[in-house]
DNA sequence: AGTTTCGGCGCC
DNA sequence: AAAGGGCGCCGAAACT
């Protein structure tokens, strides 16, 4: 009853069981058992469930108040690993190869999202395709072998192992929801927009505004209308190409002023109003739906509701319930932090061996003592900037920190020649339509380009031209970028995707060290997490997250100076965090 | 009429 | 002439 067991669940609503050996393999016979809950509730002792897809089997876990201390996500391991292997833009995809190994329909893939405002999870979205107990171990065992043939299987196993755990925090937030004050979101949006009207139309505040910029233009203006705008722009002999708020923000003209405010207030009223708060929230909860390795880089995304960008003036909504605390913490400069770890540049390791604000040391080190135009410089440097203030300092950045801008300058020229480049612990950013396979990339041959994207006549528009015709739809638009948007793109993919792994393990940690508390991980936004406990044990959190963070780091990158400390604030409302 | 893309902006 | 990365979401516009 101890250790690790795989699981399968049946079409008939039973599950298949059976413990593994050290091997992966089956020790004892196959179980059928008729219920799922049932079959995972009396088994305390297992330490690692292997099954397919934590998002189809442990959502009915935490239902009924079944949690587990870890898992092996059979489907998503298979996903990294095939990535990996520079095989994912093959026609057979991850979740097709599971279920077509067990003879049955190929499911679809990626799973249809479901964002059906106030849907209950994946629980009663049509069931996937099921496979045998059989043919998963094997699938299982055939997996252990490919972390072996990985450049660092070390690594590749952590990855896989994190990001299976990542699954598990992601249901369990999904279950516990974010604490969510109807009351107080109402207030906000009184202050802001002012009063309804009947009938749905605009807010009074967002009236009042539209008459403002009507009576600056001289004629009825809808300031939610990009064509209508330009249009009043160019009659009062301004040229603007677009409503932008930079590009209009400079214009001097008596509209510009209420125009931008009713952009802000517009925003708020669509994406975050009564509308929104009527579909997501019910119970004093806010229910998104998080999902872990959403992204090429490893980073969430979540269905639903807007979860990863609520503006910070509707966070005052975010209330915990009373006698209980949020905790409220972010890590400080990460990217950096991350660069320095995975480039071991020695000057940056050592401001990034300090607590202290890096932005400002590097600042100190580098420039002159702007810690803005030093943070505008790293950032560009990750991001691949071609112009502005940041490129103006990143002269100085290659002087002072030649291994760190190197490292992304490498990663740059890998993807704009079509290779592989992964994340520290094996994550890979798919190659270029039309580029070799990983074979040709191990063995170091030279990389054709493929096809000349972007060479036709007057293609300076971008995404136009662009078709999916290597079927890469789990990266919509990758196939169509030009090479050097690639190269950008592999530029940040190596820092935010390593700091993708760390953020894995650091929730890892954190769920762990929750386990025996209250204390619930109620938000994750890649930098950023929110724990709500009771508040005696808000210290135990802060100092759990503390310590996550630095486990966090040596697990990830081993040994390396670098420090990773977190913000934490300890609040009865999201909005006082910061 | 239904579906996809675009413009714009929120968050990191 | 030279485009900073990743996302989700909304309504309008453009498409079929």
């Amino acid at each position: 009853m101890t250790g690790r067991w795989a699981l399968a669940t049946a079409e008939d609503g039973g599950v298949e069981i059976a413990a593994l050996g050290p091997d992966g393999l089956p020790v004892g016979p196959v179980e059928r058992e008729g219920d799922l809950v049932e079959t995972v509730r009396s088994r305390p002792g297992v330490t690692r469930w292997v099954w397919r897809s934590t998002a189809d089997v442990y959502p009915r876990l935490l239902a009924t108040g079944v949690r587990v201390e870890r898992c092996y996500d059979v489907e998503d391991a298979e996903t990294l690993l095939l990535g990996h292997e520079g095989r994912l833009g093959e026609p057979r995809s991850a979740a097709a190869a599971l279920a077509t190994a067990g003879g049955g329909p190929v499911p679809p893939d990626p799973p249809a999202r479901s964002a059906e405002p106030g849907a209950q999870s994946s629980l009663f979205e049509p069931r996937r395709a099921h496979v045998s107990l059989a043919d998963l171990v094997a699938v299982y065992a055939d997996q252990q072998r490919r972390h072996d043939a990985t450049a660092h299987p070390d690594r590749m196993r952590l990855l896989t192992a994190s990001e299976s755990a990542g699954m598990l925090v992601a249901a369990e937030m999904n279950a516990a929801g974010l604490p969510w004050s109807a009351e107080v979101h109402r207030e906000v949006l009184h202050d802001l927009l002012g009063e309804r009207y009947a009938g749905g139309g605009e807010p009074r505040r967002l009236a009042e505004l539209t008459d403002e910029v009507s009576a600056a233009f001289g004629r009825r203006v809808r300031p939610d209308l990009p064509a209508d705008v330009i249009k009043a722009f160019a009659q009062a002999g301004v040229k603007v190409r677009s409503t932008r708020r930079w590009e209009i923000q400079s214009v001097d003209h008596p509209a510009v002023k209420p125009l931008l405010e009713y952009k802000r207030l517009y925003r708020i009223w669509v994406a975050h109003g009564w509308s929104w708060l009527q579909d997501w929230v019910r119970d004093g909860r806010f229910r998104p739906e998080f999902l872990a390795g959403g992204t090429v880089t490893g980073r969430w995304v979540t269905n639903g509701g807007g979860a990863l960008q609520i503006p910070k003036v509707i966070r005052r909504a975010v209330v915990a319930d009373p006698g209980w605390r949020l905790v409220v913490a972010d890590a400080d400069q990460m990217e950096p932090r991350v660069l320095a770890a995975i480039s071991r540049d020695p000057g940056l390791m050592e401001v990034a061996g300090r607590e202290s604000d890096l932005y400002q040391s590097v600042s100190d080190r580098a420039f002159s003592g702007d810690r803005e135009q030093a943070k505008l410089a790293v950032l560009g440097a990750v991001y691949g900037q071609t112009s502005g203030d940041g490129l103006k300092n990143l002269a100085a950045l290659r002087r002072r920190f030649p291994k760190a801008v190197a490292y992304v300058d490498e990663a740059a020229r890998a993807g704009e020649e079509g290779r592989l480049v992964r994340t520290w612990l094996g994550r890979t950013c798919p190659p270029a339509a039309g580029a070799a396979e990983g074979a040709a990339e191990e063995a170091g041959l030279p990389q054709e380009e493929g096809p000349p994207e972007g060479a036709g006549a007057g293609d300076s528009d971008g995404q136009s031209g662009g078709d999916g015709r290597d079927g890469q739809q789990w990266m919509p638009g990758y196939a169509s970028l030009n090479s050097r948007a690639r190269g950008r793109f592999a530029r940040n993919f190596v820092v935010q995707g390593s700091a993708a792994d760390w953020t894995l393990l650091v929730l890892a940690s954190l769920r762990q060290a929750c386990a025996g508390m209250a204390a619930e991980l109620v938000f994750f936004q890649h930098d950023e997490v929110i724990v709500h406990c009771p508040e005696a044990e808000a210290e135990a959190v802060v100092a759990a997250i503390r310590e996550s963070a630095e486990l966090a780091g040596r697990l990830t990158f081993g040994e390396t100076p670098v420090r990773f400390p977190f913000t934490t604030a300890v609040v009865g409302c999201y909005a006082d965090a910061k």
